[in-house]
DNA sequence: CTGTTAGCGCATTCAT
DNA sequence: ATGAATGCGCTAACAG
């Protein structure tokens, strides 16, 4: 007996195959499915047991979702996926669906806006049941045009003024001011604050906050700047260090987010500079190489997977119809203290 | 006029609807959305396309696919995606569904087997029409009851025996050879592979073979080991370690992928060994902290985002009902050089 | 060019 | 305890 010929695509066999093998009902067979042994007998039960694994039928999600009206899907739409803390913000989503008995489809709209609303049109029409977003920059009205047509949606790492949604993310007044305090109290006069272009982005514009204000509080003799940078300019990522580099004060350098840090430390490296004997160094994310660069640089931690699983729990309940005003959460950040921020000495040599 | 009472979460509109809206038959509106406008008056175009746009219509994917046959999404599980390695495999098959016009349905396995299982049954059980699997081991079985079903399939960074589908990855004898004759150039003559678990998976057996066969050739006086290391075991891993750093000869580690050569170099660096003095450094991965390390690590950079395009044309190809036997595409690797692999000099101080 | 009809695979009344 | 019939939203014959 040859194998079965071309037409080895069989399509899947359905619930009426099974029906058919098992000599019973499709409804019986769609109550076995659900799980509803109580009506059903004995006998009837271990037949569409047999025929379903004889036929190796699996039920059909798209017909049921389409039935139910519900399909069971999350959708998740990434800024950044090449962003280790994107993909950590992700786990936490993937393991809390999981729980929740959900299947998550995750895009990446690497950082253009036009791929961003592409997905977020996929997805909807994929009639993902709930939608968790690490948006670009904060497309209010194509958001708001999802949450108005009742789609439940959680903003991770941003705050939408005008949005009514939940929202979760870090702390992050508390953050930068925990590390800015630490900076100062380390002998840093100049703090620099690197980051991407601020635009109306929450998350970078209250790191940039905090830090001013806690500068200020210090009174006069410290300073603070901001240098704002395309992550793809690296001639201009230089001339920012060079100047930097320069200051008469005792400086350091604020990374606003983990790769910016890479990228500065690249550069400072590049320059010739060391930290923290020329500047001090100091970055969002705390990256897992953190450790490995000069004498270790210091950082914020973030806890990421959990600021993902709260983001799916927000997002179940309203799927499960609570009605409830927009929520936000904020977990504090973990100063995680290296060499980069050491104080200052400039005797290196014995 | 107060806004819509506690039924706010209307139901979508559905085709239907359009056609009462636009006073048309729902054909019409079918053929509209599939862009088939030389059947269409202007007259009737233009009530649809209205109409679309009052009621806020998105055509339901999930109807579409039960109707056609097909659901234009394609499923993606990997082994590990807080591996950059995989993340980066993973856009290079998403930009590549993109122009394809199929959804991406990524899931985590978490390296757990079960997990794996399961997510190859949901994705099946949703109909994907085709799936990129980076195999935690090697679930011959699980993947064979895919692939006889008819379900396309290609595996990555994996080679299959006794599977006939389709595998794209790195050309690991060539890539590990290569380093191998880098190191032994510089004057290595001990070389330690650190990996984990070898078990089934290929690519790490040839990793192995590769760099022994070359060593082997070098003669005697040259010498090769393998240290099969748990990633969560640090205390074996310090252990191995210290037992490399006594070795007699010129050694060097070679850390089969980004994440064990991470560790490594932590490892190390709790030690107080550096590179190159103590001992040579070089991994697979080339990840982009590795200029950073100390005076930076020689390292293996694959075209992952190559390998993840490769992989789902590929697939789609087969989709598309190509017939063919298995295919099998490896890219070289590049080997970048940095300093920890520099020549044996044991004058640091001046 | 346009509309009517009949399913896709499944869950759900409603009978029996 | 079981099954027949109906419809979810959409596409694909098949008529006009």
């Amino acid at each position: 007996m040859r194998p079965t010929p071309s037409t080895d695509t069989q399509r899947p066999p359905t619930i009426t195959d099974v029906a058919r093998e098992a000599k019973v009902g499709k409804t019986s067979v769609s109550r076995y499915l659900n799980g509803e042994f109580d009506s059903l007998s004995e006998a009837l039960r271990l037949r569409i047991q047999q025929a379903i694994g004889t036929l190796g039928f699996r039920p059909n999600q798209m017909a049921r979702g389409l039935k139910r009206g519900r399909t069971r899907m999350i959708g998740m739409v990434v800024a950044d996926i090449s962003n280790p803390y994107s993909v950590e913000v992700m786990r936490g989503v993937e393991a809390a669906c999981q729980k929740q008995g959900f299947m998550l489809m995750v895009c990446n709209s690497d950082n253009q806006l036009e791929l961003e609303k592409r997905y977020l049109d996929l997805l909807t029409n994929y009639r993902v049941e709930g939608l968790v977003i690490n948006p670009i920059g904060l497309p209010e009205e194509d958001l708001a045009s999802i949450s108005n047509a009742g789609l439940p949606l959680v903003i991770i790492d941003r705050r939408a003024v005008h949005l009514q949604c939940d929202m979760v993310g870090l702390d992050n007044r508390q953050a930068a001011a925990l590390a800015t305090q630490h900076l100062l109290q380390q002998g840093f006069q100049a703090i620099h604050f690197f980051t991407e272009p601020i635009g109306q982005i929450s998350s970078r514009s209250e790191r940039e906050q905090a830090l001013r204000q806690v500068v200020a509080a210090a009174g006069k003799g410290y300073s603070a700047s901001t240098v704002e940078l395309d992550m793809a300019d690296s001639a201009a990522l230089a001339d920012a260090l060079r100047k930097t580099l320069k200051s008469k004060k005792r400086s350091a350098i604020f990374a606003g987010n983990g790769r910016m840090l890479l990228n500065v430390a690249l550069g400072l490296q590049q320059l010739g500079a060391r930290w923290p004997e020329d500047i001090g160094l100091l970055g969002f994310d705390d990256p897992n190489w953190a450790a490995l660069a000069g004498s270790g640089i210091t950082g914020i931690r973030q806890p990421t997977f959990d600021i993902g699983h709260a983001a799916l729990d927000f997002l179940v309940q309203r799927i499960d119809g609570i009605v409830s005003p927009a929520r936000m959460q904020a977990f504090p950040g973990e100063l995680i203290v290296r060499g980069s921020t050491g104080a200052p000495k400039n005797v290196t040599e014995t």
